[in-house]
DNA sequence: TCAGACATGTAATAAGTTACATGATTAG
DNA sequence: CTAATCATGTAACTTATTACATGTCTGA
C-alpha cells in the first residue's frame, strides 16, 4: 500500500482523499483501497520522510493534508520498483460461489452472475471514460488500462455466453438429484 | 479460507496437503493459499466440529489426517454460501510495474511482462491439462475452468500484442527526456 | 431538508504470509 | 547422492477490513 500510495503520488500531489478517487478512476481494477488502508500509509510515508505534508483550508469540515513526494521519496519508489516481484492474486468469492453453484439455489446463482457482469460494466465504463479524455495517458497508465480492458472485456464476454446454458445445467442437476433421492432409503435427510 | 476449505472438502475427503493441490489443479487462478493458512483453518474448523479427522499413516514420515465434512460443516458450508456477497479483488504488484513503467528500466520492464507471460502460460495448461482428463467436471467447476481461461487467454493476447510498442514507447520516452534534461541547466542529478 | 461529496482519522479485529522446524521415501 | 514429493504444523509479523467518530457545504 505504501508503494501504491507513492506510485500515485510521483504523477502529482495530493490528498488522502484525492489517492482514493484516483485510485478508482485508473486503476481499481487491479487493485482496492480503502481510506482505513490509505491514510495510515501516508502517515508512514511521511514519518519516513518520504513524503511531505502540507495543510491547506478545503471546502470540508477540516483543512485538506496535501501530500507531495520527496526525493527520497521519489529515490525509495525507484528501488522497491526495481526489487518488486511481479505478484499477481486474485482473491475472487465470486468465483468460490461459482466453484460451489451445485450448493447454491440457481436463482441465487444467476444473481451473482448479473452482480458481477454490473460491476465489471461499471469497471469499463470507467475505464472507456479515461481514455475519452482527451489529454493521452502516460504509456504505463495506458498500457495497464488496455490491460484491464482486454480482461474485463472477455470475462464479460463468458458470463454473457455461459449464463443461460450454465444455470440450465444447475436446474436440470438439481432436478435429477431430486429424483434420485426420492427413492433412495436414506434415514437422515429430507 | 475456511469456506474455501470447506468447499474443497464438499467434494471428498483430503488432508491438509491434497487440499492446496487441488487447489491449484482447479482454482489457482482465483485464489492462492499456503499451508500456513490452510493447517490453522482445518483446525479451527475441526474446533467447530464442522470437520472431523482421522489419521492414517501415510508415505510421509507424519500419519496423514484426513479431513471429512460432517453434516453440520455441509449445513454451515451452505448457509455462507448462501450469505456471501460475490466479492472479486485483485491485488496485481505486476500490474503496478506496468502503471508506474516509466520509473522502470525498459529491459526490466519487458522482463516483468515475461514472466507474467510464463505465469499465465502455466495456469492455462494446468486448466486445459484438466479439461482432458475425461472425466466431465461438475458444473460449477467447469464454469470456473473457462472463466479462468477467458480471463487468462484475453490478458496473454494483450500481452503479447502489446509488448513491443509498449516497450518501444518506454525506451523513445526515456531517450527523450535524457536529451531534454541535457540542456536544462538543473542542480541536482546525475 | 436530505443525500452526497468533501475530508480525516483511529481502534479493533481478521486474515494472510513467511520463515522456521522436522523427516521419511522414492525416482533419477 | 540428491532433489522432489509427501506431510504437518507453529510463531512472528505484516496487512487489510470494518466500524466508528466528526462535520461542512452544495445542489436538488
Amino acid at each position: 500500500m505504501r508503494t501504491v500510495c507513492l506510485g500515485i503520488l510521483s504523477f502529482g500531489e495530493a490528498t488522502g482523499y484525492d489517492i482514493k478517487q484516483r485510485f478508482e478512476r485508473v486503476y481499481s481494477h487491479f487493485f482496492a483501497a480503502g481510506y482505513g488502508s490509505i491514510y495510515p500509509a501516508l502517515a508512514e510515508l511521511a514519518a519516513a520522510g518520504l513524503v511531505t505534508r502540507r495543510e491547506e483550508a478545503g471546502t470540508g469540515a477540516r483543512p485538506r493534508k496535501i501530500y507531495t513526494l520527496t526525493d527520497a521519496g521519489r529515490r525509495a519508489l525507484a528501488e522497491r520498483l526495481a526489487a518488486a516481484e511481479p505478484h499477481h492474486r486474485v482473491h475472487s468469492d465470486f468465483a468460490l460461489l461459482m466453484f460451489l453453484a451445485e450448493l447454491l439455489e440457481p436463482a441465487r446463482a444467476a444473481a451473482m452472475i448479473d452482480r458481477r457482469l454490473a460491476d465489471i460494466r461499471a469497471h469499463l465504463e470507467r475505464l472507456t471514460a479515461l481514455a475519452r479524455e482527451g489529454a493521452p495517458l502516460p504509456a504505463g497508465v495506458e498500457f495497464t488500462r488496455g490491460l484491464g480492458v482486454a480482461a474485463l472485456t472477455a470475462t464479460a464476454r463468458y458470463l454473457e455466453d455461459n449464463r443461460q446454458p450454465f444455470l440450465a445445467a444447475l436446474k436440470a442437476q438439481r432436478a435429477n438429484r431430486k429424483a434420485h433421492f426420492q427413492h433412495l432409503p436414506t434415514g437422515d435427510s429430507e
